[in-house]
DNA sequence: GCTCACTATATGTATAGACATATAACTTAT
DNA sequence: ATAAGTTATATGTCTATACATATAGTGAGC
């Protein structure tokens, strides 16, 4: 028993086996340290990934705990959209249907710190996966935050793709819902109106929590996210 | 600049602004850890962590490289449904509307290790948030996994919380999808027929990578997943 | 009994040094 | 020229030590 992934792997077998129930308190990484015989960080190490997939909860000077309610993350990635086709061998390509520049919702206006008045692009793009309808995205782009959007069409490289190289990113927020395909989406998305259809809805905020882009992704029927634990 | 959420932030500023464009690559750590001032233990914790979250990918001998295609990990948390209600300020119950005990479908089957005549707990659930319908579980738990479960009724405690604090527990996958309400389904969750329906299954696995458990959930209409990135 | 200051303690982080390991780049043999 | 073996190097990990920081518990003073 040497390394921090041994250790891990040992104390979640502890915990699993009731050997430290929910709720009880692990002994102090320097006596684990001495009963594993390795130093106190390799411990630590050990102990702190435990605590942020939610199975410990860790307080200076009141020692480690199991998790009562371990509340697990899951979590599924986010990649371009062209790299989720074609990762499934299929051939990725997309259309933009239309490119707007015209006052967007309340909603949008706020994240992106607009008044009233101000305008933004509204993008709507279909994405193709063999020629297949794939996703039909409708995408708000702060001009504000990204300047240089001004001058791209999104033709050549989606939206999607673009903003990920060229808006300086550092968090978001998303939803998943459902809703039915009405007459647009159904003649777009090449279904019978009335499906039931996954949607994503993401935002991204730069630096400074100011919004960069809103986008709403609606998946052809059949759809479904895939992630793990 | 000493600590590694410092260094951290420093060098996701510096991929940010294109500094260190993707695909570039950045200086070794000992480089870095001379120009920040602090020990490469230091630069290593804030690369390591950057490289975990899809901003960097780092090889030894090669470097650590600017990812081209940064594809974010957005999670969302998988809490005990009762702690999601109660959460939200609202009072939690729920109905067990059968208890099975029965054979099966082939997927599931296969997730559990059990030959086709081989029986498995069915249960159906229905969880209410302020007496109103919230989510419906569908659920199979595997008695070869878990032989304690033969004698629970989940009347007082729900077969996710139960499950949770009593089944060893590996891990798991889940997908998130879209369907229409039936008419079962519109009876229990109190809704129009046809309305679209979150529906997110999961099944989880233990140790030996034996299934313990898979659940379907169908949340009321208008339910949204929320996470972030 | 109550409040407030103090102290002891467990975790959090930083450091210098060492060795392990994967692998890109180079060297040698065929 | 190609294949096989070698070496140099950047990251990965571990150790021992030290100090920082939050906070549970203690005790003094009212």
């Amino acid at each position: 028993m040497q390394g921090w992934l041994e250790i891990k792997a040992e104390v979640s077998r502890r915990i699993n086996v009731r050997e430290w129930p929910p709720g009880s308190l692990l002994p102090a990484e320097t006596a684990l340290a001495n009963e594993f015989g390795c130093a106190r960080a390799t411990v630590n190490r050990a102990l702190r990934e435990l605590a942020e997939a939610g199975l410990l909860v860790r307080r200076r000077r009141a020692g480690t705990v199991v998790a009562e309610h371990p509340v697990r993350k899951a979590s599924f990635d986010i990649p371009v959209i062209r790299l989720e086709v074609e990762q499934a061998g299929r051939r990725y390509a997309h259309r933009v249907l239309h490119r707007l520049h015209e006052t967007p919702p309340a909603s949008v206006r706020t994240l992106f710190g607009l008044v009233a008045t101000a305008r933004a692009i509204k993008l709507d793009t279909l994405h193709l996966a063999d020629d297949m309808p794939y996703a039909w995205e409708t995408r708000w782009i702060n001009t504000k935050a990204v300047p240089d959007a001004r001058q791209q069409d999104f033709e050549a490289v989606s939206a999607n793709e673009w903003l990920v190289r060229n808006a300086p990113f550092s968090g978001g927020r998303y939803t998943v819902g459902a809703r039915l395909a009405g007459a647009e989406l159904s003649a777009a998305l090449n279904c019978g109106s009335g499906e039931p259809l996954v949607v994503v809805e993401r935002n991204t905020v730069d630096l400074d929590g100011l919004g960069i882009t809103q986008v709403q992704l609606v998946y052809a029927p059949g759809h479904l996210l895939r992630g793990g634990i």
